[in-house]
DNA sequence: CAGCCTGCGTTCGGTAAGCGAACATATGAT
DNA sequence: ATCATATGTTCGCTTACCGAACGCAGGCTG
């Protein structure tokens, strides 16, 4: 769009976008669908994906190879928050046994761009590059706290939000009030608001600044603890790692 | 070079793995000698890459944005492998306290593809998406297993290998040795063949077919730990998973 | 089972997107 | 201050990419 593009690689990468959404393998047609390129323009980019060896094709259908991995790598081995991040997550993670992950605002959608697991195997599908909502999530609550009061004006413009579950927040007002609370008491607890059974604490991080850069968060199944639990005992703990964190920025 | 390639699409993505090669930031010149294209392409790509998002331009320096993580996020949310590993990876830091890993060959290298990090802060620098050479990393000696007399012969007709410490098998019949050796005991165990005060132990995951898959790795400070004990102690713990593991797939 | 039809992958000539030589500008050495 | 070197940017030519048009397979219908 601007005065020196190249196409070619904006849409090769909608392409390899087009596989993370819950969308493992892709003929061409559906590559084609999931990012609204010409059949002809998808097969080109596929093709030549599939040279690159970044995907594989088995006759019918595309999917990506563990090369894909090697771009990503390239922000987690640079960027110096994950990296710090990293040894808090897992102190969390050893502290209340629950799996703990860092995410940013990115695009009007929480990023979780770091993640220390605990041995339960909930599987929440959050992992490394996964996004959520900011409306529904604890993390996307805390991050939104960072906008001033335009831009969070020009976010809950979107409003009404698509209900995940009928626990969530879907009028601006409801969102506005999530944002507040988390700013003022510093965390954000989401019971069951973006999938049922699953509650979600976050806690922000500041730099030494002030500046509000990313949220640190703790999910756990709502039959083995309660809000309450999250708020006495989790949240001390996560907000304490969130300061050091901060003051290592 | 094929008959039908985008040449934009290849640029930028090398482009972007530029980035990973302990490069944080570069600039167009940077980028343009890391890769090979002309001042003028890696400009227009990295250009392109700043609109789409994927990279910040600060005036002088290029750097990754955490969008790229979307990218790779494509390869461990579809693929089965990463998955289904978490869980037993969790089961052996547990157990024995080291943070554990699991890599795939790609390419002449070990590619790391799941990891589940103790709380320990040594920092290896192995995270999702790192690489390592086969023939100086366990996870590469376990790997290159796989191969049959004339792959092997094609990979060992590189040597000599560059030798990263002291202990680095640089010759073909030294890394034959070592492969044979991990095929014999379904284990490969590194001394200070990486880097200097580094133990390793790798172990196979075969699939049900009997195919050699993947590696599962702990690393561990030789400070702490010695080879006996990497032997006696964790390869047990290891092979039960990677045998369990097997059986899923 | 013939006939139609919808959706898929593939082809091919026109065109503009991207190529690199050439030019400007910054940096650093003598 | 002067030159040398390296970096960033411009611009006209070309070729690599675009999408309308084509052929083909599978599925529904009468």
């Amino acid at each position: 769009m601007a005065v020196e593009g190249m196409a070619g690689l904006a849409k090769g990468l909608a392409i390899l976008e087009a596989f993370g959404d819950g969308a493992p393998r892709l003929t061409i047609s559906d590559a084609s669908r999931a990012t609204g390129l010409s059949r002809a323009a998808a097969r080109r980019c596929l093709t030549t994906l599939t040279e690159l060896g970044y995907v594989t094709f088995d006759g019918k259908f595309f999917a990506p190879t563990p090369r894909i991995l090697r771009i990503g790598a390239a922000y987690s081995e640079s960027a110096p928050l994950p990296q710090l991040a990293q040894p808090h997550l897992a102190a969390i993670r050893d502290a209340i046994d629950e799996s703990a992950s860092m995410a940013v605002r990115y695009d009007n959608e929480s990023l979780f761009i770091a993640r220390s697991e605990g041995s339960r195997i909930i599987n929440t599908g959050i992992r490394v590059g996964a996004r959520l909502p900011l409306y529904a999530s604890s993390t996307g609550q805390v991050l939104l706290g960072a906008l001033d009061s335009t831009e969070l004006a020009d976010y809950l413009a979107a409003a009404p939000f698509p209900a995940r579950t009928p626990k969530t927040p879907t009028t601006a007002t409801a969102v506005e009030d999530r944002v507040r609370a988390a700013r003022a008491t510093a965390m954000a607890i989401t019971s069951e608001e973006l999938e049922v059974g699953l509650l979600s604490i976050a806690v922000p991080v500041h730099d030494p600044s002030g500046r509000l850069v990313a949220a640190i968060s703790v999910s756990a199944s709502s039959s083995r603890v309660t809000v309450d639990e999250l708020r006495d005992r989790f949240a001390p703990v996560m907000q304490q790692h969130a300061a050091a964190l901060g003051k290592q920025l």
